[in-house]
DNA sequence: AATGAATGAGAATTCATTCAT
DNA sequence: GATGAATGAATTCTCATTCAT
C-alpha cells in the first residue's frame, strides 16, 4: 500500500490576505482553527457545528477565521483532507516490515481500524463529507483505494491473491467492510455502562479478518493458469 | 432471510389532532406528504430540505404538515422506516425460489443492488440518517443485518457457508461492502454524457460476487468438525 | 402634464409565499412595512438603515418583512416607487384648473416644491436612489419628465413657450434645478433655532419663477416662423 | 468666476504620528492613497468601496492607511475637496479671456461638462457625498455657487444679466440644471454599443445654452429701473 | 514609517414551528 | 381537517479599526 504523491498537498499554505507564505503566528492560528473544528465537527456534526462554536473553542475571535478560511464548507473540507493524511499515514505505518503481502494487508487493516477506533467521532466526520462535500468524500476514498489496489495487485502477482479477483472492487469492498464493521462495533458499541470501547474487539477483529482471507486467498489448483 | 415480526410499525396511523384513527382523506393527505418528503429529501438532502418544500410538492397547506407529523425529524424517520421495508422486500423477493441458501444470498444482493440502483439518491437518504437520526438507521441496518444473520446461520447448517465465519460479523461486512459499491458503482458513477448507469456495471456485479463466494464457500476438508 | 398609463404599477401585490392576491391581513402588514421603511429610510438613510429597526418600528417580528419583500434594497425600491406616484399625483393636482400652459408649469413646480417640502427627508430618499438603485432613480425621472416634456411642447404649440426650446432638454433642466433649489432652500435651511421651514421662502420661489419664465418666455418676434 | 480664499485647505498636510509637517515619503504615500480613494470610490461607490480595496489598490499596507487618514470617511471627504478644487479650477481655466460675463458664463459651464464627461464616474462621488459627509457636499456646493454668484454680479452691473434675478437663487438653478444635465445626457447616455459618450452631445449643449441664454438675458427695456 | 493579524459589532437572511381563522 | 401569516432564534459573513511588531 503505496501512498501516492501528495505533492500539491504539501504545499504552504497561503495567505486570503496578502500574497502568500503564512507567517509563523499566522500558521500557528491556522491549526488552532483546524483543532478546533475537528473536536467541534466531531461532537456536534457539521450542521450543529457553527463558526463561533469553533472560533470559541479556538480562543480566538470570531472575524480571525475569515482570514483563514472562506467558509464553514472550507475548513470541513480542509479537515477531511487533514484527516486522510493521517488515516493513510496510520495504515502505511502499520503495514512497515510485514512479512507478505498478505500479512500486509492484514496490518493495514488493523491500522485503519485502530485510527478510527482511536477517532471514532472523527470518523463519523470523514462520512458525513459525502452530504456536506461529495467530491472531498470522493478524493478520500480514491487516495485509500489507490494504495490497496496497489497492494492487491502486487499480492496477485506473487500469488498470494487469488488472481480471479477485480483488485478495483476488492478494494472498494474491504473498504466498505472496514466502515461498517468500524461503525457497528466502535461508534455504535457501548459497554454496560455506556463507554465506547478503546479498539475493536478482538473477536470481532478475527472474525472479519477470517471473512477477509478466505476472500483473497487463492483457490486451491484451479487458478494460477486459468485466469489471463 | 426473513423478516423480523413488523408489528408495531404495521399499527395504524392515529391522528394527532383527534382521538385515532385518522380518515380516509386523512390517510392519503399524510400519503401524499410522505411521497413529497421522499422526493424533496432525495433531491435536496435532510438539510436544504425544508417543510414548505415538501407541502409545496405535495400541494397541501404549511399548517397541514404538523397535522401528520410532529417534526421535520420525524417525517425523516417515517421515511426511513418506510424505505427499510422496501428494501428489504425487494431483497426478500428477489430470494423467493432460490436453490441453494448461496444461491440466495446472491439473489438478495442483487436485490439490495437493483433497489439502490432504482432509487440510488433515496438511498443516499437512508445513509444521511446517520447524521440526522442515528437510532433509525440502527434500526434500518439491524433489521437487514437479522435477515442475513438468519440465512448465513442457515446456510451453515447444511454445509452451504464457511462455518468457521461468524454470521453477525459477515452479515456486517456483506453489507459494508453492498453499501460502498454501490456508492462507488451506482451513486457516482456517470457515462460520458454524465448520465448515471441504470443497474450496476454486470462487470462488477460478478466481481463483487466472486469476492462474496471466496469468503462464504466452506473452505476444502479441514472445517466441518474444527470450528465450535 | 398628464402622467403615463401606470397600468402594470398598479396591478394588484401578490404574496411570496403562496400564489397570489394576498389578503386583507397581508395587506395591511404590507402598508405597515412599507410605511415603517419611509420613516427609517428617511431618517437615516439607506444604509444605516436596517431591517430590524423597520420591522421594530413596524411592531412587526422580523421573519415577516420577508414575507412580503425579497431585501432592504427591494423595500427602498418599492418606496421610491411608490413616492413617485406621490408626488407626481401631488404635481398634477396643483395644475388642475391652471389658465395657460405656462400657469399650468407655474403650478407644477410649486406642487413639486410643495411635496418636497412637506415630505424633506423623502425627498433626500429619492436622491439616494442613485445609489442604491440607479434603475429606480431612472424610472422616477423619466416619468416626471415625460410629464413635464408633454405640457411643454404644448405650450410650445400654442405660442405659450418658447419654440426654439428643445423639449427634452429643458424638461431635465428644470428638474435639476427644482431638485437643487429644493435641496439648498428646503433641505438645507434651518431658522435660528436650528428648525426647518415648512414651505419654500416665497423671495426664493419668485426669484426661481422668474428665471424660469425668462427661459420659457417666447423671444419677441424673432420666432414664431423661424423655427420648425 | 473668482475663487474663494483657499487658504485652508492648502495648509501643509501634517502627520498624525510624530509632530508635523509629513515627510516626502509620506507626502507621495498619501498621495498614492488618495489616488486610490479616488478609483476606488469611482468604481464602486462608497459603501463598496472597503480600506482594504483602497490600500491594495495603492500598493501599500492596511494599517498604513491609518498613518495619513482618520477613517474612511476621512478620506472621502479629503477627496470631494480635491475633486472640488479640480472642478473649479477646470471652470475658471475655461472662463480666461472671456470676451463678455454672458460668454465667461458659457465657457465655465462647458468647463464643468467637460470635467463631468472626462470623469464621469467621480462626479458621481461628489453627489454622494451628499449622503455620506452632507457638510462636505455643502462646501463644495458653496464654494461653486460663490463663484457663480460672483460672475452674474458683475454682470448684472454691466447690463450683461437680467437684473431682476436673484444672483444666489440663480447660480443655484444653475448648478441644478449641470448637474441633472450633467447625469442624464453623460452618466446615463449609451451608445448602441453600451459605450458612455466621451463628451456632452453638442445638440444637448446647444439645447441647455440656449436656455440659459434666454433665461440670463436682459428683458428688452423694461428693466433697469424696475428691480430693486 | 509601515505592516497585517486580530477583532467583534452588526447586518441580512432562513426556516421550523405555532396558532388564530 | 386545512390553512398560511407571523415569529425570532440562530447563522454566516463583512469590514472599519486597533496595535504589537
Amino acid at each position: 500500500m503505496t501512498t501516492p504523491a501528495d505533492a500539491e498537498l504539501d504545499a504552504p499554505v497561503v495567505s486570503k490576505a496578502t500574497g502568500r507564505p503564512l507567517t509563523k503566528r499566522g500558521e500557528a492560528t491556522r491549526r488552532r482553527l483546524l483543532e478546533a473544528a475537528e473536536q467541534v465537527f466531531a461532537e456536534q456534526g457539521y450542521h450543529e457545528a457553527s463558526i463561533v462554536k469553533i472560533t470559541e473553542r479556538a480562543g480566538i475571535g470570531l472575524g480571525t477565521f475569515y482570514l483563514y478560511f472562506d467558509s464553514k464548507q472550507a475548513v470541513f473540507e480542509a479537515l477531511v483532507i487533514d484527516l486522510n493524511k493521517r488515516v493513510r499515514h496510520s495504515m502505511s505505518e502499520a503495514m512497515i516490515g510485514a512479512a507478505s503481502r498478505l500479512e500486509a494487508e492484514r496490518a493495514g487493516f488493523a491500522g485503519f481500524f485502530r485510527f478510527t477506533a482511536a477517532h471514532p467521532a472523527l470518523y463519523r466526520v470523514v462520512r458525513e463529507a459525502e452530504f456536506v462535500s461529495p467530491e472531498t468524500l470522493h478524493l478520500h476514498y480514491t487516495r485509500i483505494v489507490e494504495g490497496y489496489e496497489e497492494g492487491l495487485r502486487a499480492a496477485q502477482q506473487v500469488g498470494d491473491v487469488d488472481r480471479r479477483l477485480d483488485p478495483t472492487v476488492t478494494a472498494w469492498a474491504l473498504m466498505g467492510m472496514g466502515e461498517l464493521i468500524g461503525m457497528r462495533f466502535l461508534l455504535w458499541e457501548r459497554d454496560a455502562d455506556g463507554v465506547p470501547p478503546e479498539e475493536l474487539d478482538a473477536h470481532v477483529f478475527d472474525a472479519m479478518m477470517r471473512f477477509i482471507d478466505n476472500a483473497l486467498a487463492p483457490r486451491g489448483g484451479m487458478e494460477g493458469p486459468t485466469d489471463a
